[in-house]
RNA sequence: GGUCCCAUCGUCUAGUGGCCUAGGACGCUGCCCUUUCACGGCGGAAACACGAGUUCGAACCUCGUUGGGAUCACCA
């Protein structure tokens, strides 16, 4: 049997957090399993579906990298095919027009509350002949489920689940204007896509139970279903969009890498031994149930940031300098030239080596886009106080001198001069670094001198050591 | 409130009856490396929610308690 998942957001919103990592998982298992991985937008709610939402949840997609199979399935285009599945069930007796008024449902869910139990419909048109109508209502249909007995999940993550057919009241499959809700829309789809495996989050479990009751009533195969814990926010409640939960291009935004987003968001929830990084590639070669947690997570930007420093310093420096010149071009308020770039690209190596994101590299390459005179900060400007002008000023003629800028002759010249000044090199280094950058955040000191070039390092130095003390 | 789910360091987790005086990672922290910042290396503090069973033996099995979460729409 080939195993085909599906990931079956509703565009109601972005692409947020906990549904990226359901997309993940289903993405992982099908293609662990080389089967399909589908896609499937659900729009039944008209009213609340945007273009906009669709469009997010495409482009989150896509960002991070997770492709599906076939065209993506629009279930508000299957509505006739909802209402044919709805009529089927009518006739065969599984199902049943329902005339209560929002009142009657309202005052029933009161009652049951009152009484301390489950709030839900009494079955009260179950039974009773469409004579009986009143004026003026159009009827929902429901499904007749069975009252007896009990319906049993058999869940990859939680294992057998059982509910009692009596805490199950009958579900609307088709609303009074006709058209098919989420339960049985749901459930159509899958079993028309031949959805194998269902994984999604455990607050759909309790849904899982009436979806089954459908299945039955319609003689259908049941998918394996498995229902993963949901990612909680930091007050340990459920990540939703009106409750802390960012769309994935805030994480794209905030500079996070999609190999780091995918790596983290894998490892809550599901673990493989004591691996942290983990490629992709090894992700689908690993990814099973077995792995799969059964307690809700929390989502740790700490622990994202450092996963996200891993992969930055794995990444190669053009991938980096594309994803950091807007940002870069931004921050430096003046338009970048081929020099900027050329320092940028051999700044790299050093530069990802320290940052965690985007945004804090950019942060660390602003000295290369400094204008002259630079401005210190504190730490630079007590490094150029004192006797470092004098120092600065004695040094740079040796570095005027130097022929071949290379890494070897800067290292010997500079190291030679505190051996010939009797002074331990830091004396030199820190003022040279100040000079150069301004921060106190840099690359290794030989790193910077051979990024700036020989003109620009000795026109920083000049800044210095030309100013009176 | 009814129903359902969950429970190991602050966080993510390993652990499936003896290998556990509970391991790893993030974070915190001491030291080392070192021209700054990172990286890296070596240490440290830090957890089996509680109570009963079952068993020769329980973090692992059972029950209860407590705590947390989800869900109860003509939303998805």
């Amino acid at each position: 049997m080939t195993v085909i998942t599906r990931f079956a957001p509703s565009p109601t919103g972005f692409l947020h957090i906990g549904g990226a990592r359901t997309a993940l998982f289903n993405w992982l298992y099908a293609r662990h399993h080389g089967g399909q991985f589908r896609l499937r937008i659900e729009d039944t709610d008209r009213a609340r579906s945007t273009p906009e939402a669709m469009e997010a949840i495409v482009d989150g997609m896509k960002w991070l990298g997770l492709d599906w199979d076939g065209e993506i399935v629009y279930q508000s285009k299957q509505a006739g095919r909802h209402a044919e599945v709805a009529s089927q069930l009518l006739a065969e007796g599984n199902a049943y027009y329902c005339y209560c008024t929002p009142e009657e449902l309202t005052e029933m869910r009161e009652t049951a509350k009152a009484e301390g139990r489950s709030i839900m419909y009494d079955g009260r048109w179950r039974d009773r002949d469409a004579s009986e109508a009143p004026e003026g209502i159009d009827p929902v249909v429901r499904l007749k489920a069975p009252r007896q007995g009990e319906t049993l999940i058999e869940d990859q993550v939680q294992g057998s689940v059982k509910f009692r057919n009596d805490q199950l009241d009958d579900m609307v499959l088709l609303r009074g204007d006709g058209s098919p809700t989420y339960m049985l829309s749901v459930v159509v789809d899958d079993h028309d896509m031949g959805i194998t495996h269902i994984m999604r989050g455990d607050d759909h479990l309790n849904n899982a139970a009436r979806q089954i009751q459908l299945y039955k009533a319609m003689d259908w195969d049941i998918p394996v279903f498995g229902h993963i814990p949901l990612i909680h926010g930091a007050d340990g409640a459920k990540l939703s969009k009106r409750h802390g939960a960012l769309g994935i291009d805030a994480y794209r935004d905030m500079g996070y890498l999609p190999e780091a987003i995918r790596n983290h968001l894998l490892r809550l929830g599901w673990s493989h031994g004591d691996d942290e990084f983990i490629s992709t590639e090894q992700a689908i070669e690993w990814f099973d149930v077995d792995g799969l947690g059964k307690s809700p997570s929390r989502f740790d930007f700490k622990k994202l940031d450092n996963v996200n420093g891993h992969y930055m310093r794995q990444s190669d420096d053009q991938t980096l300098l594309d994803l950091a010149l807007p940002g870069l071009t931004t921050a430096a308020s003046r338009d970048l030239e081929p020099v900027d770039i050329e320092r940028l690209t051999s700044a790299m190596p050093a530069l990802k080596e320290r940052a965690k994101s985007i945004p804090e590299l950019i942060e660390n390459a602003l000295f290369l886009t400094d204008s002259r005179p630079l401005t210190m900060d504190d730490k630079s400007a007590t490094a150029v106080a004192g006797d470092a002008p004098g120092l600065l000023a004695e040094i740079s003629p040796l570095l005027a001198a130097l022929e071949d800028w290379t890494r070897e002759a800067v290292d010997a010249c500079v190291r030679q001069f505190a051996t010939d000044r009797d002074i331990k090199f830091g004396v030199i280094a820190q003022p040279l670094r100040a000079a150069l950058t301004g921060r106190a955040k840099t690359p290794g000191i030989f790193d910077v001198l051979m990024i700036l070039g020989q003109d620009e390092s000795l026109a920083r130095i000049a800044d210095i050591s030309n100013k009176p003390a």
